[in-house]
RNA sequence: GCUCCGGUGGUGUAGCCCGGCCAAUCAUACGGGACUCUCGAUCCCGUGACCCGGGUUCAAAUCCCGGCCGGAGCACCA
C-alpha cells in the first residue's frame, strides 16, 4: 500500500493529499449557526446597524459576520445601516462610513443594501406626525429631571394629555427651531406604570443644534436610536434582528410603535458581551482619545482591536469569521482568548506562508575553522514545494541572544548550514556540515550571514522588536511569512530596512 | 434599588424547547509521545465540566421552586 503510494507521481500525490485535507476541512468547518426561528429560504432580511463613530472593531465584526452569515444561510438579504442620528454625543466620523464598507467587504460580508439613517430623517418625521395625529406621541416640555420624577412615580406629566392639534403645533415649533435644546422632546406614549421604568414614555426625537457630518445643518430635530431603528426595521422589511444584549430593552420600547401602526415585530435574538483577554476594555471614544494623544499611532495600530489593525497584522477574514461563528449566538457573556483566533488563522496561513529567518536581539558570531563560503539553499516552505531561498554560509553570522545564552558552550546546528560549538567569547568553532553530525533534538537554530542581514523591526502588540532579517524577505512584501522560531508576521515595508507586523505565534 | 437575561471541563461551544440512546459533543488550551534541518505544521494518547439545594419522575444537564454568582438596561448615547 505504502509502496504503491510512493510510486505515484508528485501530481497524483498532491491530489490525494489535497482531497484528503479537503474532507477534513469540511468536517471541521462545521461551525453551524443554529437555525433561525420563523425563517424561510429567500425571505430572510438581516441587518447590521452600527454608528460610524470610529472604525469597525472586533465587536462590530461579530455583528457583521453573524448577521451576514444568517442572510447567506437562508439565501436572504444583508443590510448595512448606519444608525448615525446623534451628531453630538456619538458623533459620526466621516471617514468611518467608508471604513465600514471596506471592512464588510473584506470580511466577506458585502451588504446587499446600504442605508444612512441621517439621510432619511425626513421620513422619520412623517411617521412621527402620524403618531402624533393618533395621539400616540406628544411633545413634552418638561425639563429632564422633572420628567424623571414623573416617570419614577409612574405619573403622567402635564403634557401627556394635550390634544393632537396642540402637539402638532409644538412639533412644528421644534422643527422650526423655536425651542432651544432640552426645551422640548417628542415622546412615545407607552404606559406610565409599566413595570420597567425604562419603557415609560420614551424619547423619540430631541433637539440638537449641531451640524451633522453627513447632512450638515439640515436638521435640528434628530430621532433617537429606538425610533429610527423601529421605523427602519419595518421599512426595510427586516425579519430577524441579532444584536448585543445591551439593546435588549429596545424591543420593549419599540414594540409600542409596531403596535400603533399594526406592524409585526421582527424576531429578535440577543447575544452576550464578548470580552477578549488580550484587549482590555477599550471603547471607541477612548481609543480615539489615545490616538489623539499619540499613545497609538493610528486606528490600525497593531495593539488595537480594530479590523483595520487585524488586517494589517495579516489575519485572514475567514479566520475571523470562524472565530465568531464558533462563539455562537448564546445570551451568556463570553470571555475568550485571542489564541482561538490565532489557531484559526494558523490553519489557513501555515500552508502558504513562506519561511524566513529573523534574528531578534542579534549577537555577532565568528566561526573559526571554516574553510570557504558556501552557497546554501533553503526551502521557502517545509512541506510544500514553492521554491527556495539562497543564503551565504559565511564566517560571520548573527544568532539571537536567547540562543547564544542557552547554547553557550554547546554544539548547535545552524539550520541548513553547518554545525558549530558556541564559545563563551562570541565565537564559535566549526564542526562540519553534515546534518547527521548534529544531535537530533532541539539544537537546530536559525541564523543570518552578516552580508545578508538587513535591519528589521517587528511591530507587536507588546511593542517593537528589533533585529535583522534575511534580505530575501524583500520578495515577500505585503504577505504573511513565518519568521522561523519566532512567529507569523506580515511584511509591510522593505525599503530602508524591513518592517513587519506581528500576526501570532 | 428596580427591570430583564444568563450560569456545561482553564477557555469557548453542542445538548436544554420535545426528560431516558449524555459515565455529555467539538474546538482551543494544557500534559505525554511520534515525526520534522523552525519553538510552526502534522499524527497518536491523555487530563478535564452539567453553580448549589430542594421538588416532580421509574428516569433530570434537560422540567419546577429557592439560593448563590455573573451580566445588561434603568440617557434628550448608540
Amino acid at each position: 500500500m505504502i509502496a504503491e503510494f510512493e510510486n505515484l507521481s508528485e501530481d497524483e500525490k498532491e491530489e490525494l493529499f489535497s482531497r484528503y485535507s479537503e474532507d477534513k476541512k469540511e468536517t471541521r468547518k462545521s461551525y453551524q449557526l443554529p437555525p433561525l426561528p420563523n425563517a424561510e429560504r429567500g425571505e430572510v432580511v438581516m441587518r447590521f446597524a452600527p454608528n460610524p463613530n470610529g472604525p469597525p472593531t472586533l465587536g462590530s465584526a461579530r455583528g457583521i459576520i453573524v448577521n451576514s452569515e444568517y442572510a447567506r444561510m437562508y439565501d436572504g438579504k444583508f443590510i448595512l445601516r448606519f444608525d448615525d442620528t446623534d451628531p453630538r454625543t456619538k458623533r459620526p466620523l466621516l471617514e468611518a462610513y467608508d471604513w465600514y464598507l471596506e471592512d464588510c467587504e473584506w470580511l466577506n460580508a458585502r451588504p446587499d443594501e446600504i442605508v444612512y439613517a441621517s439621510k432619511r430623517i425626513g421620513m422619520y418625521y412623517d411617521y412621527a406626525v402620524r403618531l402624533i395625529e393618533m395621539s400616540h406621541a406628544y411633545v413634552c416640555r418638561c425639563p429632564r429631571d422633572e420628567f424623571k420624577r414623573y416617570r419614577d412615580a409612574g405619573m403622567a406629566c402635564p403634557h401627556r394629555n394635550r390634544s393632537a392639534e396642540e402637539n402638532l403645533e409644538d412639533w412644528e415649533k421644534m422643527l422650526g427651531g423655536e425651542y432651544a435644546e432640552g426645551e422640548a422632546v417628542l415622546r412615545i406614549k407607552t404606559d406610565m406604570s409599566h413595570r420597567d421604568p425604562a419603557v415609560r414614555d420614551w424619547v423619540a426625537f430631541r433637539i440638537i443644534f449641531s451640524d451633522h457630518p453627513l447632512v450638515g445643518d439640515e436638521y435640528v430635530v434628530y430621532p433617537t436610536l429606538d425610533f429610527e431603528s423601529a421605523i427602519e426595521d419595518h421599512v426595510l422589511g427586516v425579519t430577524h434582528i441579532l444584536r448585543g444584549k445591551d439593546l435588549a430593552d429596545s424591543e420593549k420600547r419599540q414594540r409600542y410603535i409596531y403596535q400603533y401602526f399594526g406592524w409585526d415585530y421582527p424576531v429578535v435574538r440577543h447575544w452576550g458581551r464578548v470580552k477578549i483577554h488580550e484587549f482590555g476594555k477599550l471603547s471607541t471614544s477612548e481609543i480615539r482619545k489615545k490616538i489623539e494623544e499619540g499613545v497609538y499611532a493610528g486606528w490600525d495600530d497593531p495593539r488595537l482591536p480594530t479590523i483595520k489593525a487585524l488586517r494589517r497584522r495579516g489575519f485572514e477574514a475567514e479566520a475571523i469569521r470562524k472565530f465568531f461563528l464558533s462563539l455562537g449566538v448564546g445570551e451568556n457573556d463570553v470571555s475568550v482568548s485571542l489564541k482561538n483566533l490565532y489557531a484559526e488563522n494558523r490553519k489557513i496561513v501555515d500552508e502558504k506562508a513562506e519561511r524566513y529567518f529573523f534574528v531578534w536581539s542579534p549577537v555577532r558570531i565568528e566561526i573559526e575553522g571554516m574553510e570557504a563560503v558556501e552557497d546554501i539553499e533553503l526551502p521557502l516552505h517545509p512541506s510544500r514545494n514553492i521554491g527556495t531561498r539562497k543564503l551565504r554560509g559565511e564566517r560571520v553570522v548573527y544568532i539571537t541572544r536567547d540562543d547564544y545564552e542557552s547554547f553557550k558552550g554547546r554544539e548547535v546546528r545552524l539550520k541548513g548550514f553547518c554545525n558549530v560549538k558556541i564559545q563563551e567569547n562570541g565565537k564559535a568553532v566549526y564542526l562540519g556540515d553534515e546534518i547527521e553530525e548534529a544531535r537530533k533534538g532541539r539544537n537546530i537554530i536559525h541564523w543570518l550571514p552578516e552580508s545578508q542581514a538587513v535591519r528589521c523591526e517587528v511591530l507587536t502588540p507588546d511593542g517593537k522588536v528589533e533585529g535583522f532579517a534575511e534580505s530575501n524577505v524583500r520578495g515577500a512584501v505585503n504577505s504573511v511569512v513565518q519568521f522561523e522560531r519566532y512567529a507569523f508576521c506580515r511584511v509591510e515595508e522593505v525599503e530602508r530596512g524591513v518592517r513587519a507586523v506581528y500576526t501570532h505565534p
